[in-house]
DNA sequence: CCGCATCCGGTAAGATACTG
DNA sequence: CAGTATCTTACCGGATGCGG
């Protein structure tokens, strides 16, 4: 039943770009466990941009969430590795929830929505409603190609 | 009930970089309607990346997609503005499932959960299990800083 | 209080069959 | 070929409870 993975490319006017690499399980496919499920990518956002790391605290931020399925959440991206849990406190429980190194690797996806969301989603995003490039957002960090180059000339 | 949106920050040991622009709604919370739902990456990658565009191809290579769910999905792709059909031919009918440019901007999220696949699951991903960065897996493009810089020097 | 666990009803997803 | 129709199952949203 395995079926074969064909190589993952990009096609432009009819252009493929095949990968340098030998390819067998497709990585979109792959990183979309916990990562793909509702919730996940805000409650990494929360924790990464905006230092939010107390249950209580992602459970007013994450606008819509329930404390069931923020625990549930927070238990998966625990085991998967994504964060961990640091009891910082007792009597008052106190939970920290930090990122490990994997979870701070998500940023990059997280970066690409903020990317896509500036240009497609500006009259929601933006007070003044005009679209904006991704380096107009984070112009100090270096995200000159978060835009994929799609231009056939690159290749 | 309209909670104030705090701007998206990145924080590297305790260093914080604020968007330049007025962000007034989660640009990532925005950008996760269709796009957020299972499913829905794969779909697209397999129209963009494999030109697989007909709804009974599509069926087989997003693997594990029941008909319902596939139907339900392009309709909503579609309503968005990511994809549209072209009924190609009738009788027999042929339909053809297309990106727009809305769609195609929808890549470098793809290429981010490549990146991180290409990283975090290896193992997985390549016939060697060995690690790699997304500019080895294609290196004709220029994706170089798609790995969001968290080097604290940076800013 | 804080950090969850439990229970319950609704909605989305899986399995399979079927139609123009 | 391109989807629907139908039924079952898994997950999610909402309220509430409970130990430390």
């Amino acid at each position: 039943m395995a079926k074969p993975v064909d190589p993952l490319k990009f096609w432009t006017e009819g252009t493929p770009m095949v990968p340098a690499a030998p390819i067998v399980n497709c990585p979109i496919a792959t990183s979309l466990g916990v990562l793909g499920k509702k919730w996940t990518l805000l409650i990494i956002r929360d924790i990464s941009m905006r230092k939010i790391e107390r249950f209580s605290d992602l459970l007013k931020s994450v606008n819509g969430i329930t404390p069931r399925v923020l625990s549930t959440r927070l238990k998966a991206l625990e085991s998967d590795g994504y964060i961990h849990r640091a009891e910082v406190q007792k009597t008052p429980k106190v939970v920290r929830w930090a990122l490990t190194e994997k979870g701070w690797d998500a940023l990059p996806i997280l970066m690409s929505y903020v990317a896509f969301g500036s240009k497609w989603h500006a009259d929601i995003v933006f007070a003044d409603g005009q679209r904006r490039d991704i380096t107009d957002v984070y112009p100090q960090s270096n995200l000159r190609n978060l835009e994929v180059s799609l231009d056939k000339k690159a290749w």
